[in-house]
DNA sequence: ATGAGATCTGTAGTAACTACAGGTTCAAGG
DNA sequence: CCTTGAACCTGTAGTTACTACAGATCTCAT
């Protein structure tokens, strides 16, 4: 295999898909991403095919998929009848986990600015920040 | 040390805080929890400093600490002065980023209901969710 | 004294990478 | 053709915050 052809090597395909170097050899490792052609000394050789792969990995992990769900859409994707309702349901499963984190970090925010509220931020002996972390349980408990 | 005096074994702490067991020593290990006392037979042995210590721990936790943020923290509560607005710094850093969190997971969030809503649920052979993730970069790009 | 259950140490695994160390290889300039 | 510096190679270890063993030992109620 000869790069002048029509591959690129390891460093441009992380240009243009952002992703960087050593990602892009943990996803081969892991098998997210296909084993790429090489030159006489071993040097990865990559074609039109990976960096349109990649692109979707990226893309996938930057709308929070995790690897494991990256995963299965590959393998709608590769299945070929690339079944839309399939896919939509492992991104509606994401949008739900998405929306409780959401839920969970409101929660805490309202927690958080609410007891940093409390504190004057004088040198008061008891900090009501200090006082409700050492509260043992969340609001129960007589 | 004697177990009977006033002492509770691991099992005892960890129901009492609701932090598991293996936790507990892990904490200890990378020494965010003092070490405890021993039985003869080298078993662990708290006292009521080591519930509140690590119920503080648990509940900083809880309220999206990391390791290191919690160890900050204690840092300042065992500096006797207990200087309540540099409590209120590391709260409020820590809100900051919750609330960065909170606008990246909205956008996830709009994303995906947007992109999934297109979506038919047929069997289309060109589903949008699949040509979005190929999309690219996120909105530029020619 | 016995035996079930609790605890002990130490290591390895999880997610998703990143950061080396210590070598090769490539490609451009002289 | 040869050099040289950048890019690339493999393999391992580190990151966060735990969890999950394995295999040994201890405790305590009966």
């Amino acid at each position: 295999m000869d790069r002048s052809q029509q591959g690129i090597s390891i460093g441009d395909l992380s240009r243009r898909t952002e992703v960087n170097i050593e990602t892009i050899r943990y996803y081969e490792k892991i098998g997210l991403l296909p084993v790429p052609g090489r030159t006489e000394g071993r040097h990865r050789v990559y074609g039109p095919a990976h960096v349109a792969r990649l692109t979707f990995v990226r893309r996938s992990r930057e709308v929070g998929f995790s690897l494991d769900e990256v995963r299965s859409l590959l393998k709608l994707v590769d299945g070929g009848h690339s079944s839309c309702s399939d896919v939509q349901a492992v991104t509606l499963d994401h949008l739900h986990e998405v929306r409780k984190k959401i839920a969970d970090l409101q929660r805490l925010e309202r927690i958080l600015s609410e007891v940093s509220s409390r504190c004057q931020g004088g040198s008061v002996p008891d900090c009501p920040i200090v006082e409700a972390l050492y509260a043992p349980a969340h609001g129960a408990e007589a």
